[in-house]
DNA sequence: AATGAATGAGCCTTCATTCAT
DNA sequence: GATGAATGAAGGCTCATTCAT
């Protein structure tokens, strides 16, 4: 058989271990709160062993959040798993519901780990804009262009796109905030109760109207119509 | 006598000096990378005077959010200067904007901080919680819960006032974090050029379309009506 | 009376303290072996107090030597005492004292320094050879350019500058040596007990005919003048 | 070649690898300095096999001396190549340049190493100065003992002896110190330019008229007679 | 003979806090 | 109130050495 002989041999190597030690120390801390004793005590290892696989905490820091991040894209692919040819609204549903079980996803410290990132940067910050939220930002981009037609300036589609993914970011936001206070106490607000569909459904028909709105507005603009 | 009032050296004393330090300060640099060096350095002042003063770092930084807090709360009324008996529409537009701006204004270190604790929270975070956050949230839940009619449930309350809110903070959020990154680079979505008038409108005109649909939705389905 | 109330008071103040001990333990022990807690043990100071003081360890090091260096310059004149219209022969003995004395007293830890510098460079070793080594250099140069005569190569002056030196440095680095590893045993060599005088004496009076050579030698090639 | 087992054999074996690098390390890198990972880089070995071969660093270090050691004898024989019944003078040319020529071959490091020993000791000095040093300074002696002639103390001998050994040496180190600072500027003194030739011919020169002085002064001394 | 992994001791530095004027 | 000096507790990192194949 394969398997380690000795009970020394940590399932994974020792250099998993520390990483997904790392993950959640991470996600929970702030690298400048988290200290590597705190990962080496979670992964059973010697503080040494972080220089010896990684070189220095910095270098691990990027390596647990690229282990974060690559789950987080294995585990929830960006288009919910709906089909290109699906009608937009489908589609916009897939993106919104992909997103936020990405980021809500309790097993997954991507999303715990950007915010910290973006709240004391360590120059990481560059890196995730541009391998994680980039990508995300673009597909709905050109999905919401898509959806407020062709007589639509380009300024029309940054604002829907930020106003959907503003309703994406919030509630889960919310919801670690929420979590992060009561040690147990009862939920200040009935929101955190909802389940993630019923926000999903929420934003998307939210959106569906502000997006035909501005729809509307931009071609009555261009027609010269007015309706009060 | 210990009258309160004492014309120091330093304007507003070295007390009110290290204050304002705190505040700025804190406002860059997440409480566990600010250090009483730096603030004290700011301030001109010895660093055993954040102990004489304040007790300890985490006082100081409490007060120096109540002061940002109290600074933020005078400089931009809730109600964005809209009369009461104005229109809903009138209403929820001077919220939007009164929130945006307090939170958009760069001499206004309340956001900054609050963004901070909320990615590394010290204990302060409940406070915050309560003394800033609550009361902009239950006055846009009253007036939410106003313009989408009787019929409807506390949850559509509730995703409203998040969506809405939403929409606020992020662009804000986003702005922010450009700034970080681009030290001088040209922004890479033309967003960050809006005004913020520009936003308000939009995030109004997107979010009153939504706040209809809800509210058309609601009919519908009470009175099993439907008007497509 | 003025002097410390306390005994914590130190004398000459602990930032004194820590100098001191800085460069005894720096003499004995180059940068990298010698550590602040040494240093900081000799002085009966925090250890924390080298960074309060000096910053870090290797700022602590350049004081350290500056102070090594402004005393031996202060305790040994160039000139060795001898006057600037003293003959020649007058002035070279007095340098090659001074020089010597320099480096080999006891209380001077300039030498030891130094020759642990050159041994393992630290950035420190361009500022010495400027401000210690330069100097001395220089004036040997020209003091034995004024002997050698007029028709001679620079290089002829080099050369017997570095002969010159070379003896005095020879023998006090032969001395700590071998103070170095004898604990206590027989000098293996009879040298060891020569007096410093005695050392002078030969320095001198081996110099001048070895410069007397040279003007000569040079004299003969310029004459064309052979004599085998 | 039939006698390698595996295409990883390295030449000379993995042990001659290592102490070939531990020469290089050791040469420019003072013990302290040097650690075991740069020479097993250097060596394409693995670290552990620093200990499996030599027991120790401190080991690898006495026997990376001994091979400089051992090269250096062998390359540059002590006199010179000058047959034993030559004149004296001749002699000397050839132990003087012998002893330059060894110390000041860029492909031996002996001399490197015995430095940075001789500034920070290790224990390996007894032994360097026992098995390099002595046997130089022995033969030196003798020399100069027989052109001194028979009237002459030991100590004149062993101040001779000092002034020659002298000489060597030190040019041999300025060049050393002047190439390490200068990553490549201009050398600031004329005599770093000299051939090995001439700076010998220098200090033969030098030394011979020096020892026919203390010959003569002794001379003097002896016989009451005075020559002003 | 060789290797990758692991270990523990030690070092420099940072920093909030306290002490003594 | 204010100041300079002092303190102790960590924290991250380095490195020679050892362990288990």
């Amino acid at each position: 058989m394969a398997s380690g002989k000795k009970a020394k041999r940590k399932a994974g190597g020792t250099r998993g271990q520390l990483l997904e030690a790392a993950c959640r120390v991470f996600a929970e801390k702030s690298y400048r709160d988290a200290t590597v004793a705190d990962i080496c005590r979670l992964a059973g290892a010697n503080v040494a062993l972080i220089n010896y696989h990684f070189g220095d905490k910095e270098t691990l820091y990027a390596e647990a959040w690229h282990l974060a991040f690559s789950r987080a894209l294995e585990a929830h692919p960006a288009d919910g798993g709906v089909l290109a040819d699906a009608p937009a609204e489908k589609r916009l549903r897939g993106r919104v519901l992909s997103l936020m079980q990405r980021i809500s996803d309790p097993e997954n410290q991507e999303f715990s780990i950007i915010q910290r990132e973006i709240a004391s940067p360590t120059g990481l910050l560059a890196v995730v804009m541009h391998e994680a939220i980039h990508p995300i930002q673009l597909a709905f981009g050109k999905l919401i262009r898509e959806m407020l037609g062709a007589g639509v300036t380009e300024a029309d589609v940054e604002l829907c796109r930020m106003s959907i993914i503003a309703q994406c970011l919030h509630p889960v936001r919310m919801k670690r905030r929420h979590q992060l206070l009561a040690g147990g106490e009862k939920p200040p607000s009935p929101m955190l109760d909802l389940s993630l569909e019923a926000t999903v459904d929420h934003i998307v028909r939210f959106s569906l109207a502000g997006i035909r709105e501005i729809r509307a507005g931009r071609r009555r603009k261009r027609t010269g119509a007015r309706k009060d």
